[in-house]
DNA sequence: TAAAAATGCAAACTTTTGTTTGCATTTTTT
DNA sequence: AAAAAATGCAAACAAAAGTTTGCATTTTTA
């Protein structure tokens, strides 16, 4: 390998360094860590490339601070993703509303599902009841918590203390009809302190094709 | 409010404080920035609050080192998600590999898509060709690229210099039969050198309910 | 091949940043 | 009300980390 070549490598290995100690430690390495990483003798050399990394765009120096190298590059950061709790089922009756450290959570891109709140969650279906419209049996579907719904909204509902269940909500004469998209399965009424409303459905994910 | 409950207060303000700067700086701020921003007039006064948050488990102080502050809490990271293009269409032929940092993309939660890699691109669907399995017109599906396929998957392909399209894929008698999964379509077939598989369905998320 | 440029190092230097000390004020406890 | 603890500051201090200088070696250029 040319000697330019081999520079090139080394600044590269360099420029991805930093933005893995940016990434996984949340604070960009000292001079004198990336010396020792790369074994340069001298802070002086490591500036050397630093200032070429610079040149090239790569990164950006703050003179004077510690710390000062900063990635120029597209970072990823908390504002392009929405953390929400994967909750496998919502038996137990109002599903948490906050996310914990220790959840099983979702990182959903921002830029699909900029309508989705804090209180947002996502729960596996399971049956095929809304087939018709293309919710599987194992989709996970991002239910939005609200109290409400209008008419020909598709909702998760509590019913008494049973399972939760994804059906398309309508208020008739006075009473709930939850309909199954689903051609081979029956509208059921309910009085309407039978039927608590989660939230709505307000997308979906699915892993597996077959 | 108390004394104490104001304390508390603050303390939380700075711990967010010092979060949020990690996640948008990707660097933790120096205690006298800390004394900037909350009109701490010493940095001794700083160190107290922090040794607070150290003992109440919020942050971890390095000693010693600048900017030596950590969150202990979950932190995002590169690892959690994995960025995929979005391409509008495949029309022009091979997608692109890599992504660059102006593309529009997509993250994707690590934990949902493990067995995606960097050679995966988000396509969205035009059509009801796929609608009996429950892929709807507008979803937006995960392609990972591959230049073969087995029957029975489902694939993107291209059709001479056509747009791309989603089938199921069967190889048979020295001849490819696309299935569409519409009762309403027919199979087509395609000699070998007419259809380049550009990769397979391996999931899809949907943003509107209807 | 000679000159110029690039690369590399050690060491000193400067600035930034974390730490400690001592004192003053406020709040809580006894 | 007095004592003790908590809170807060300024200033000095110490360590970490960025910068500069000068020289030596290697590589490239003329």
């Amino acid at each position: 390998m040319t000697k330019n070549a081999e520079m090139q490598q080394k600044m590269e290995m360099i420029k991805n360094y930093i933005y893995e100690t940016v990434d996984e430690r949340g604070c960009p390495p000292t001079i004198r860590e990336i010396c020792h990483k790369f074994d340069i003798k001298s802070t002086s050399s490591a500036s050397y490339y630093l200032r070429k990394l610079e040149d090239a765009g790569e990164l950006r120096i703050n003179k004077q601070k510690s710390r000062g190298l900063e990635v120029t590059g597209k970072r990823l950061t908390s504002r392009d993703v929405i953390r929400v709790p994967l909750v496998g089922s919502v038996t137990a009756g109002i599903p948490k509303l906050a996310v914990e450290d220790n959840d099983e959570s979702v990182y959903l891109p921002q830029n699909l599902f900029s309508r989705i709140d804090e209180n947002t969650f996502m729960l596996e279906v399971e049956g095929t009841s809304m087939i018709d419209i293309g919710i599987n049996d194992g989709d996970k579907i991002i239910v939005k918590q609200q109290p409400t719904a209008r008419n020909g909204q598709v909702i998760v509902a509590l019913i008494g203390e049973e399972m939760s269940t994804v059906k398309r909500f309508y208020l008739e004469n006075n009473r709930i009809r939850l309909h199954p998209e689903n051609k081979y399965m029956q509208d059921k009424y309910y009085a309407l302190d039978e039927v608590k409303i989660l939230g709505l459905v307000v997308g979906l994910i699915r892993t597996e094709i077959h």
